[in-house]
RNA sequence: GGAAGUAUAGCUCAGCUGGUUAGAGCAUUCGCUUGACGUGCGAAAGGUCCAGAGUUCGAAUCUCUUUACUUCCACCA
């Protein structure tokens, strides 16, 4: 039994998939190793959270980016994919307040150190399951630089950050308006809030004057906020309320007297033109305060309460109290009216709740500084994005950036480094515990409670997991890295605060190109998300199609920064091609001697096929190089696709058979080298995309190979250019098309074989068709084939094939039907008509042939003639054919 | 309110810097035990490239306008 026939029959991807991936690490394939001898390539993982679960979206990010690194690898590259998780601070947080729940325990009864350790044991628990997880998709990372954003060295990273910036007055501790989740209990950034279009209410509202001459109508849709109320404000401009700016009003239910004021900030003409103004409750109305020095009173507390400035209200929930001081306002006949009201209101990102804005004392980041920098990265080239019109968006966020809010009133996350002088109140920022207030002298110091938004840990992960801040070998060698991968949805979040971490605290870009990629949708074009149940589980695919399957899947039909839909037939059908290559395979080996010897090729004993294919194949290799270097990842797959199946399994396949099965034929073994040569070719270009089964095939093609993903890229190989050849293939296999065509509109049986007579006076065309007699018998269903110069014996209803310079003619017998063939011909004769009518007025238009590249015009020159050479055939048939018939 | 994306065969999508008789997969129709594969082979049908205007010798491709859907940003109490 040779090696094709111990091939199963069905490539069976469950069966090889493990194995080979723990060959490839056992070798240590994967490790980024510094070589002074080669270019790095570096690329760095987007960390998936360690509560996360293995999705749809991962695994498209993940396979783009280990084609990239596999591609760069063999391309002789020293290649570093650097993997790691993030410590996902609310989301984690959240997950271990959740079990705690369940115990009946809150955080706060067992303390910040207990919790920590919970937190620490879960991590050590479920963290490491994503990265199974995202081995089982062959992702070729280097497991022995695994890093998390909460281990020593980037814990370390971080301290060293927060404190240069508070250093140089970047970051400062400051009273502002910040989003609150009453859910979570923090303080969460302005990009964490996801606003939706909610059904709410504008309440009407009298403030009465306090000289008892009537009333002030506002209108509000957080009515309990009025228990904050410093003022109301109109516009200076409006003529309706000139005359009552500086009048006192009484608040309704507390009984305070408060100021009509006159501010721009309110615009004409919308609601009722007056604006109640709560400072400690609405950003805008901050900033109102702040102009008219008003005070600030914050009326409920962090858990969505009511506070002692809420006087009888203290003690409610927020929405409670809404309702109770609609029903007071009633009660006292100052609700003027209820109008339904449809309005934008923010959520948290994480649990959806509706969000509290209100005054509070947090750590920020200043943006504007930090911003130039990191525009001018992209905007001068150092960083590239694939798609660029994502540099808009990007652009256009930074432009216009808040400060960012980096404290987080979280346990689970780095701590600030920062510490209270109990005795002075200075505070100490370093980057290790000091023992004395920098200040006083104290040695009674209070570390700050809150922790940091978990991005500000990642912001510096290109530099952090290479060894920053320390300069190590590792940070030299492969920073900046060179692509990341990720989804346009976290531009904001991640991707910029790296560009603008890394300039600042490197002076370098982080990387030189992002590759965005959308996101995974289901069938119907939806979000794939847990509340529709609609989400579709990679391992389970995996599973029942194999990951090369997945990966080509994920892969074909995508392109940069566009969204996609997960179908299964696409799955399937890429599952048929790991198949195809597979048997593809199966067949070479079974048809090759026993270790056939390919150094006794003889190249001077290649056919007109074997040059085709081999000639073909180079090209097949440049262009696919190409369009990695592009990172047109789908058309490079595609492009491969269809020459192993089409060109290489269709046709040269079935073309070299009778040679192979013919063991006598001279040249046998030069049709199974070339077989070996253009397969093996093919498997590498397409090892990166599909690994698994590539590898699979690699080891069964070589006796003693090592791996198939440390074999090096193929190169064009410039012997086997062989254009003429290209060309004669491309002729014959258009006959052989037509051929078939014909033969099957007629309801021709394969089983007749009819004797072809080839009639042309081109000698080149001649030569071509009579090497190309095996071809034509075994593909074209011929029995025989005879070259003339004239139309002597040919007889009149035979079948015709028009070709440029040549036409073939295949007497049926009893089976042409000549009224269909006269009427066929005519079609076609009409069809190439009115192709040579618009190619000619193509080419007698001066201004095409003056204008277009002389190339262009040349292919339009070379087509004609083409056309009119079948249009004469086809024209003479058709003519014999009535004269005759 | 601002910005962006998409619109191509029944379905899902390719088509790069303008020059193809507009492509693929799936589905459809017809035929095939052709010594690798029916997860296969062969053949076919199917498209005013959303609509309109412009630039150009030439537009699916570039510009503008319209329509439909999607997304992001901002946000008025």
């Amino acid at each position: 039994m040779n090696k094709g026939e111990s091939m199963a029959k069905v490539y069976e991807p469950c069966t090889v998939e493990k194995q080979i991936y723990e060959n490839w690490e056992a070798n240590g394939y994967f490790k980024g190793v510094i070589d002074p001898e080669k270019k790095p390539f570096t690329i760095v993982i987007p960390p998936p959270n360690i509560t996360g679960q293995l999705h749809m979206g991962h695994a498209l990010d993940e396979t783009l980016q280990d084609i990239i690194i596999r591609f760069k690898r063999m391309q002789g590259f020293s290649a570093l994919w650097l993997p790691g998780t993030d410590h996902a601070s609310i989301a984690t947080e959240a997950k271990i307040v959740d079990a705690l729940a369940k115990e009946g325990l809150t955080k706060e009864q067992i303390g910040r150190e207990e919790f920590l350790k919970r937190a620490w044991d879960w991590k050590a628990k479920y963290g490491s399951r994503i990265v199974t997880q995202l081995r089982s998709l062959g992702s070729s990372c280097d497991w022995s630089r695994e890093r998390f954003t909460m281990d020593e060295g980037l814990s370390k990273a971080v301290r060293e950050v927060f404190v240069r910036l508070y250093n140089k007055g970047l970051i400062y501790k400051g009273e502002r308006i910040t989003n609150w989740c009453p859910c979570c209990n923090t303080s969460i950034s302005d990009i964490e809030i996801e606003y939706s279009e909610d059904d709410g209410y504008f309440w009407h509202i009298n403030y009465p004057f306090a000289d008892g001459s009537g009333a002030l109508t506002i209108a509000t849709t957080r009515p309990e906020t009025l228990l904050g109320d410093v003022a109301v404000a109109v516009n200076p401009e409006d003529e309706k309320y000139k005359d009552i700016i500086g009048k006192m009003l009484i608040l309704p239910l507390v009984n305070k007297e408060i100021p009509v004021i006159a501010d721009d900030y309110v615009e004409l003409g919308f609601g009722t033109g007056a604006v109640k103004i709560t400072p400690a409750h609405d950003p805008n109305d901050y900033e109102v305060g702040k102009r008219h020095d008003l005070p600030v009173i914050r009326i409920m507390d962090d858990k969505g309460f009511i506070n002692e400035n809420g006087g009888k209200y203290a003690g409610m929930e927020r929405y409670a109290a809404r309702k109770q001081i609609v029903e007071d306002l009633k009660a006292e006949g100052l609700l003027v009216k209820i109008e339904p009201h449809k309005h934008n209101v923010g959520h948290c990102q994480r649990c959806g709740t509706v969000l509290e804005p209100f005054v509070s004392n947090q750590w920020y980041v200043k943006m504007k500084p930090l911003a130039e920098p990191a525009i001018d990265a992209v905007r001068s080239g150092r960083i590239k994005f694939v798609p660029d019109r994502f540099a808009k968006t990007y652009y256009n966020w930074m432009e216009n950036i808040q400060d960012w809010c980096i404290s987080r009133q979280l346990w689970w996350g780095h701590r600030i480094p920062a510490y209270y002088c109990d005795e002075c109140g200075h505070i100490n920022v370093s980057r290790e515990a000091p023992e004395k207030c920098e200040c006083c002298g104290s040695t009674k110091l209070t570390q700050e409670q809150d922790t940091l938004d978990t991005w500000f840990s990642s912001a510096l992960w290109p530099f952090s997991t290479l060894g920053w801040p320390d300069e190590t070998p590792d940070l030299k060698y492969f920073y900046p890295t060179d692509v990341l991968v990720t989804g346009y949805d976290i531009i904001f979040f991640w991707v910029a605060r790296m560009i603008f971490s890394a300039c600042e605290q490197m002076g370098e870009v982080p990387f030189k190109t992002v590759l965005f990629h959308g996101l995974v949708r289901d069938s119907q074009g939806r979000k794939m998300s847990k509340s529709l149940g609609n989400g579709i589980d990679p391992l389970e695919v995996i599973d029942q199609f194999g990951t090369d399957a997945l990966r080509f899947s994920l892969i074909t039909g995508n392109s940069p920064g566009n969204d996609q839909r997960y179908l299964q037939e696409k799955v399937e059908s890429a599952r048929n091609f790991a198949n195809k290559i597979w048997n593809a395979t199966r067949f070479v080996l079974m048809n090759f001697d026993e270790d056939p010897d390919f150094t006794k090729v003889d190249p001077a004993k290649f056919t007109i096929e074997d040059k085709w294919i081999l000639s073909a194949a180079n090209r097949l290799v440049s262009e696919v190089t190409e369009n990695l270097e592009k990172y047109e990842l789908g058309v490079a797959l595609s492009k491969v696709y269809d020459f192993v199946w089409d060109v290489y399994c269709d046709w040269y396949i079935e073309m070299v058979k009778p040679r192979l099965f013919d063991s006598t034929a001279d040249n046998r073994l030069e049709a199974q080298f070339v077989l070996n040569e253009v397969l093996i070719k093919c498997m590498k270009l397409l090892h990166p995309f599909m690994p698994f089964v590539t590898e699979a095939i690699y080891q069964k093609l070589y006796k003693d190979a090592e791996s198939i993903m440390i074999s090096s890229w193929p190169q064009a190989n410039e012997k086997y250019s062989y254009p003429e050849e290209e060309k004669a293939i491309d002729f014959i296999i258009d006959a052989i098309k037509k051929i078939r065509n014909i033969r099957h509109e007629m309801g021709v049986p394969s089983s007749r074989k009819a004797h072809v007579i080839a009639v042309t006076t081109d000698v080149s065309k001649a030569a071509i068709l009579s090497k190309c007699e095996p071809i034509l018998k075994n593909l074209g269903y011929c029995a025989g084939l005879t070259v003339q110069a004239d139309n002597t014996g040919i007889s009149k209803d035979a079948a015709s094939i028009s070709l440029p310079d040549a036409s073939l003619f295949m007497p049926l017998e009893e089976l042409i039907d000549i009224k269909k063939e006269i009427e066929r011909l005519t079609q076609e004769k009409q069809n190439l008509e009115n192709e040579i009518n618009r190619i000619s007025s193509k080419l007698s238009n001066e201004n095409f042939v003056n204008k277009a590249p002389a190339q262009v015009v040349e292919g339009e020159r070379a087509k004609l003639e083409k056309y009119r050479s079948i249009y004469e055939n086809t024209a003479n048939r058709l003519h014999d054919m009535l004269e005759r018939g």
